[in-house]
DNA sequence: GTCTATACCAGGATAGAC
DNA sequence: GTCTATCCTGGTATAGAC
């Protein structure tokens, strides 16, 4: 029979992600001993250095994650037809991922500061990427004259920074719905670069 | 002659004050040592404890000041006329303050969850009293037929985010004047709330 | 009011037994 | 692969001289 999960080993790498995504998203990763972490995972300080090389790494690891599974799934889409089709698609996909995994948002958006210069550039060039798939979405949009953007790069942040503030806010089984919630953002988005 | 300036005591508590929001803003809070705190001041680490009791407490009072002195702003800020003159006011006034100062404001966005509880519930008291004026903003241009908003506590939270993004990218001598980022965050805000 | 010196504890990371 | 024990550095905060 082929096994489902991996081996002790890399269960255990896991476990150690998966611990200090959610400690780093609370408490911050300049705050978050690894002392801590060992004991969220339940093993002695010292075990974790057979699974990461160091503190820095384990935070690069964990952004630059994020962001290739960003891009990823946005590659992967469906898009909708023709510039404002996109933008649609662009603004619900965003906000969905966002919602799904916070904690990652989270992080990606808070622990940039505490990563190396080089992996900084690393994670900032990706961040740039995915800027860019907006960018060319509202370019087109004013070319075809579908779209009002005096500038589509202060709009693209703009856009940006409103959905992901989403992700601050939101609770499951709150007041508002998934649904709603996408379908509000989108009208804002869509009225706001004129579309 | 009268003074201008206070006694050498309060001099260096103030200078204390600038190097904490300088490098709390630069590096974070949980990253900043004491030490290094001191030798940005021109001091000793032990001096310091002779302006500040210890480090949270200066974190809460560069934000507590921050949070004040931003309601106090707009409590003097002239309003235009009516919900959707108020709500220009509002945008215009969030920017350009949030420009005039972008340490304080990366530090009281970055840095709650860094305070104590206790401190937290204080600085988070604030924050709502400030989104509540934007909030109340919104309902009135609603309830006025002025705005199309179906859900003014989400909408002030979108548009907050927005606003607030601007601080993250913006530098002087940019390519773009202060004026020209005001008129055009104000036109998607107008246009994304239906005014 | 500031300095030097230091107490005391916690940080990241490693070594060696099992 | 994990544990215990430990190294070394650096953290916050205080004491006492000047």
């Amino acid at each position: 029979m082929t096994r489902t999960v991996a081996n002790g080993a890399s269960n255990t790498a896991a476990r150690i992600r998966d611990a200090a995504r959610f400690l780093f998203a609370r408490d911050g990763y300049a705050a978050v001993s690894m002392r801590q972490l060992a004991a969220e995972v339940g093993v002695q300080a010292g075990a974790l250095y057979l699974h990461i090389p160091d503190k820095q790494s384990l935070l690069f690891d964990l952004l630059h994650e994020n962001m290739e599974s960003l891009l990823v799934a946005w590659d992967a889409e469906p898009r909708g037809e023709g510039p404002v089709g996109r933008l649609e698609s662009f603004v619900r996909f965003h906000i969905r991922t966002h919602l799904d995994c916070p904690e990652s948002v989270f992080l990606s958006n808070m622990e940039l500061r505490n990563l190396t210069p080089e992996n900084f550039r690393v994670i900032a060039g990706l961040r740039d990427q995915y800027e860019a798939e907006l960018v060319a979405i509202l370019q087109d949009g004013s070319a075809a004259d579908k779209m009002r953007v005096p500038d589509a790069n202060l709009a693209a942040k703009a856009v940006l920074a409103m959905l992901t503030g989403v992700s601050g806010w939101y609770r499951d089984g709150g007041r508002l719905s998934r649904e709603r919630v996408e379908r509000i953002y989108w009208n804002m988005v869509r009225r706001a670069v004129g579309a």
